[in-house]
DNA sequence: CTCCTGAATTGAGAATTTTCAATGATACGT
DNA sequence: ACGTATCATTGAAAATTCTCAATTCAGGAG
């Protein structure tokens, strides 16, 4: 698999002050005059599942706004075992220790048909001097990436197979307006959870079978919820 | 259990000028000017094992250096089980969250004697507006902590127990001078691994019969890092 | 429509981990 | 020194999870 930068990927510059998620988006707090100090484009790119965003151990001069989609970050132990350690929606921020002149540190890959926005690290760097919005939003963004690897590892990592994939599924559609939700595959399910395919494909096909999980349309379920938090909770 | 701000624990106002950590530390940016600008005390403490620094979901006002000794950072599931997520040793900053006006995520406990300076977060708010290297500094922290985080999922959350414990046993030692370290109670240490206290308590029972292990002084280990190597990586 | 491929599911035995209970070891207060 | 409390260790059966293999299923190519 190859890093992005494929002409296929490419869609054109990005527009920021008609940005549709701008608010909520890591540039925010920027006034239309800092937009006019960026002087780099801002490319915007549309990735297939199982594309590469980057790759872990890169040097990389920019960072990522996902505007929609799925991706997964990835690391490796040294006998070839992978973990995913996060995933990445909607507004988050990707590759932010870029900003500090480090090489990536996992693998992010789209599991999702994903739209991400590229931002030269120089851009960042220059609006945060001078922007304390910006420069906070930035620290909020560490502190949420922060909450969330913790919670993997209370809630994703620690008790029984069922437990963990029953907190996984909620996790999909907590502050979703539905409790719909599309499943990854069982590959990835395991390496989110810390066990084998099989266990959680089992898992999934257990909760299939009591109707936790009814399948709406192709691969999108509907969940119970109320009973998978009995589960959770044990 | 109950926080800090015990006479006991407080050691009276820190005097960052002559710091002996002052290099290693969040503050390590700072000139003396910018020192003569803290208008808050800057206190502090020392504290024995099983002192609470901080209690999580508390609205705190400050942060901490720690100065030496370590510390747990425990989350909880409604169940009552309890996961120790981070640990902090000297020169590590501990609930950065304050910063941004969150309420602690974690208790953090003492497991081996600390001690801590106390920062007010309107000290450090004030500093980092008119200081960029503070401001680098703070974003380094939040990324260091989110690598920790991250290979605590992937290192210490993954493989069986046998791994994960050689895994966390060579963690305790790496880029220290020796490879002898302190050990945790087995309790502790099925809390940092997602096992059991009697499974833990085994694998070291057998890494101690097998001599993986030698103790020293009384709970004072010395490691076979190059078959505990092994062991971790299968 | 059929074949082919990759993913999901299932089975069964092996291995690991948990559970619950009992036993040792150690430190501490009196 | 003694009794007590806490923690580490160990045992044994139960439960869970892994491993490896086989089978089923679904979608895409031809």
């Amino acid at each position: 698999m190859k890093p992005i930068s494929d002409k296929e990927a490419w869609e054109g510059q990005a527009d920021c002050l008609s940005c549709t998620l701008r608010n909520s988006v890591l540039f925010a707090g920027l006034q239309e005059k800092d937009f006019e100090q960026i002087h780099q484009p801002i490319d915007l790119y549309s990735l297939p599942p199982g594309a590469l965003l980057y790759r872990a151990g890169d040097q990389g001069d920019r960072m990522f706004t996902i505007r929609s989609g799925v991706l997964k970050l990835v690391q490796y132990l040294p006998d070839g075992t992978q973990r995913i350690v996060r995933l990445l929606r909607s507004t988050d921020v990707a590759g932010q220790e870029a900003l500090l002149g480090q090489p990536y540190q996992h693998d992010a890959v789209v599991l999702h048909a994903t739209e991400a926005c590229s931002l030269p690290v120089s851009v960042v760097q220059a609006l945060s001097r001078t922007n304390p919005a910006l420069h906070q939003e930035l620290l909020s963004r560490w502190q949420r990436a922060l909450e969330e690897a913790d919670a993997w590892l209370t809630e994703l990592s620690t008790g029984s197979s069922r437990q963990r994939v029953a907190r996984l599924l909620l996790r999909l559609v907590r502050g979703e307006g539905s409790s719909e939700c599309t499943l990854f595959s069982r590959e990835d399910m395991g390496a989110m959870l810390g066990i084998t395919t099989e266990t959680a494909s089992r898992t999934i096909a257990e909760f299939k079978r009591k109707s936790l999980l009814v399948e709406t349309k192709l691969n999108h379920f509907l969940l119970d919820t109320a009973n998978l938090e009995r589960i959770a909770e044990d």
